[in-house]
Formats: structure tokens, C-alpha cells, sequence
DNA sequence: GACAGGCC
DNA sequence: CTAGGCCTGTCC
């Protein structure tokens, strides 16, 4: 018997649940688990399926016990029962709408995206305009992006953007399709230019449909290649030169190898962020950074390149006996490359 | 200007 | 303790 579906909607209700009451830290507690259950390819019969998935405590654990014993989970048919799940849930993945405001629209009745769009015909400020904005593309925004469409965007980009760019994220991994496109502007210190000036060059050339957030270094919007395509999320970020090679490692993800290569800093007593790198007691400050591939390199850590960047496994001291690489590698696995193409945002 | 909500 | 910062909108 496979509990995996029962077990994802229950974990899913609770995650609901506790994000409708504000417990921000059990909702990622679940979300961990759930995370990693999804990732899960086979079936679950019983507790040792799971057992080993990280963020298991005993709360937890007596929980998927008893589901697994039988067939249903009484805290989660109870949460159920105190609120409309499946209604925060449809709300919650148009963008713009989190949990508070999820809620909010369910208590008056609100509970479904056809409903929402209906009520905002009559009542347009029942949302603010990113929000709308959110709501006109609910659908072309849940959509994933195929790996030659972000090419396009990537030479669109570069025809009308006055700087360097470089689109980052998952397909800057080589994903073979992105959730969204973040897009990393390279200023140097001479630059007149403002980033409301590249919005609006974009815009008038009917790139940038819809602009949701505008400041002085990140621009949120909407862009379409042409007329007919499906429009999809835009992020712009203006970063100055000295902070370009700490953004492009960032950005470039993915979450679990920057949270490995940030762990690895610390050990040799750095502290690193998306803009910089901080010595922690009393280590000389770094050099300035002029790309990625120096910051591995004052780390003594063996370069990845951007596709190779999963985890924990790719961060490797450099080889004092530079003969002896090629026997410290791994290899890129089919498994690997497959977790890769997965391409989280 | 402080604070909350939402996003990355 | 589980990130911190950016942007928007609201309230006073």
C-alpha cells in the first residue's frame, strides 16, 4: 500500500494550517518534510521510508505513524474542519497573495481564483496593483519557462539594456526550464543611467508589460516576448561592480550549494553574503573580486561550474597535487544531472 | 516614520 | 535558532 498521496495532502493541510495561524516555524517544518517527500520517486508503505528525512522530530513522526496505521490523520482532518485549506491554498499561489491576505479574502467569502477575479471586477481595490497584476496572469505565471525561451529573453535583454547583464538562477544551472527570469545588471562606478530609465526603455519597446515593484536597485514586472506569448515573471537587480561577483554566486544558486559554500566561508572564517565577504576575527580582508571564479579560488576551493552546482558534494578543496584531480572529481551522475534539471527558483 | 505583508 | 533586505501600502 503506498501512503505517499495521503501523506502529502495531510502534511499539505497542516502546512496550511499552521501558516494561517502565523506559527511561521512549524508551516517550514512541514514544508521541509513535504519538500522532500515530493522528491521522493517511490512509494511509502511504511515509516522507515521516511525515516531518514531530515527535519524529522517526534511530533512529526507520531503524525506519519498514524497515518500510516490508519489511513487518516486526525489533526489534519481537524484543521480540515476549522478552515477553508484548499481555498488558501488556490489564493496563496497567485503572486502577491500570502497567507495574511489568503485569509483575509476567504473570511469574506472569497475562495477561489474565478470568484476573486469576479469580485475584483467590482471592487478593484480589493487587491493592490501588483496584486491585480498577480491575478490578471495567475495561469501564464505558474507556468515554467523552457530553456530556449529564456535564450530569447536573454538576447532581448542585451539588445536593450545599456549594461552588461547576465540572466542567473536555475538557468544559468542549465536547467531545462526556469520558474521565472532574474535578471543581474553590472554597474560600474561611471554609471549615469538609472534603473527606471531601463524599465522604461523596456517598456517602450513592449517587452515589460507590467511593472510590480520599482526602486532604486530592483525592479519586479511582468515581460512578454512578443504580443502573443505568455508573459512571464521579470526581476531586475542593479548591482554595483565590486558587489558583481558575490550576486552572481548567489543568485546562481542553487539554495542547498550556497547554503554549503556559505558553511564552508565560516570554517575558514569568512562571512558571506549576496553583496560581500567579511572576515570574522582577525583574517586580513579579501581582495576585490572581479568574478566568481576568485572567489572559490580565495577560499582554496576547486571552481564548479554553474550546471555542476547542487549541494554540499560539489564543494571541494583545491588539490595541493594538481595530478591528483582528476581522481578527487566525481563524476556528474545521470541522478545528479536529474536533480539538476529540476530547476527550483 | 513605523510597521506589516509579500517576495526573492 | 531556523536570513536579511528590498519594495509597497497603510496608519498615525
Amino acid at each position: 500500500m503506498d501512503y505517499r498521496p495521503l501523506l502529502l495532502d495531510a502534511l499539505e493541510t497542516l502546512f496550511q494550517k499552521e501558516q494561517a495561524e502565523k506559527q511561521r516555524f512549524k508551516a517550514l517544518a512541514y514544508q521541509q518534510v513535504l519538500r522532500q517527500l515530493k522528491q521522493h520517486p517511490g512509494p511509502i508503505s511504511t515509516y522507515e521510508d521516511v525515516a531518514h528525512f531530515k527535519g524529522m522530530g517526534p511530533k512529526i513522526e507520531q503524525k506519519i505513524r498514524e497515518l500510516l496505521a490508519t489511513g487518516s490523520l486526525a489533526a489534519a482532518e481537524r484543521a480540515k474542519a476549522a478552515y477553508p485549506i484548499q481555498a488558501l491554498h488556490e489564493l496563496q499561489r497567485c503572486y502577491g497573495i500570502g497567507p495574511t491576505k489568503a485569509r483575509e479574502l476567504t473570511e469574506q467569502g472569497i475562495t477561489t481564483i474565478d470568484a476573486l477575479r469576479a469580485a475584483v471586477e467590482v471592487t478593484p481595490r480589493l487587491l493592490t496593483d501588483a496584486q491585480r497584476v498577480g491575478l490578471t496572469h495567475y495561469e501564464a505565471f505558474l507556468e515554467r519557462i523552457p530553456y530556449s525561451e529564456m535564450v530569447e529573453h536573454e538576447d532581448i535583454l542585451r539588445h536593450y539594456l545599456p549594461l552588461p547583464c547576465e540572466i542567473v538562477g536555475s538557468y544559468r544551472r542549465r536547467a531545462e526550464s526556469s520558474g521565472d527570469i532574474d535578471v543581474l545588471i553590472r554597474v560600474p562606478p561611471s554609471n549615469t543611467i538609472s534603473l527606471a530609465q531601463m524599465v522604461k526603455t523596456l517598456q517602450e519597446a513592449h517587452y515589460l508589460t507590467d511593472v510590480l515593484a520599482l526602486g532604486a536597485h530592483k525592479c519586479m514586472a511582468a515581460c512578454q516576448r512578443d504580443e502573443s506569448s505568455t508573459p512571464r515573471r521579470l526581476d531586475l537587480l542593479m548591482v554595483p561592480e565590486e558587489e558583481y561577483a558575490y550576486g552572481m554566486l548567489y543568485f546562481t544558486g542553487s539554495d542547498r550549494f550556497n547554503v554549503a559554500f556559505r558553511q564552508y566561508a565560516l570554517e575558514r572564517g569568512y562571512t558571506l553574503n549576496e553583496k560581500t565577504m567579511k572576515p570574522l576575527a582577525d583574517q586580513p580582508a579579501p581582495p576585490p573580486m572581479n568574478e566568481e571564479a576568485d572567489i572559490f579560488t580565495f577560499l582554496g576551493l576547486t571552481y564548479v561550474p554553474p550546471n555542476e552546482r547542487m549541494d554540499a558534494r560539489q564543494i571541494l578543496p583545491l588539490p595541493k597535487d594538481a595530478n591528483k584531480r582528476i581522481h578527487k572529481r566525481p563524476v556528474l551522475s545521470a541522478a545528479f544531472a536529474k536533480i539538476n534539471r529540476q530547476g527550483e527558483e
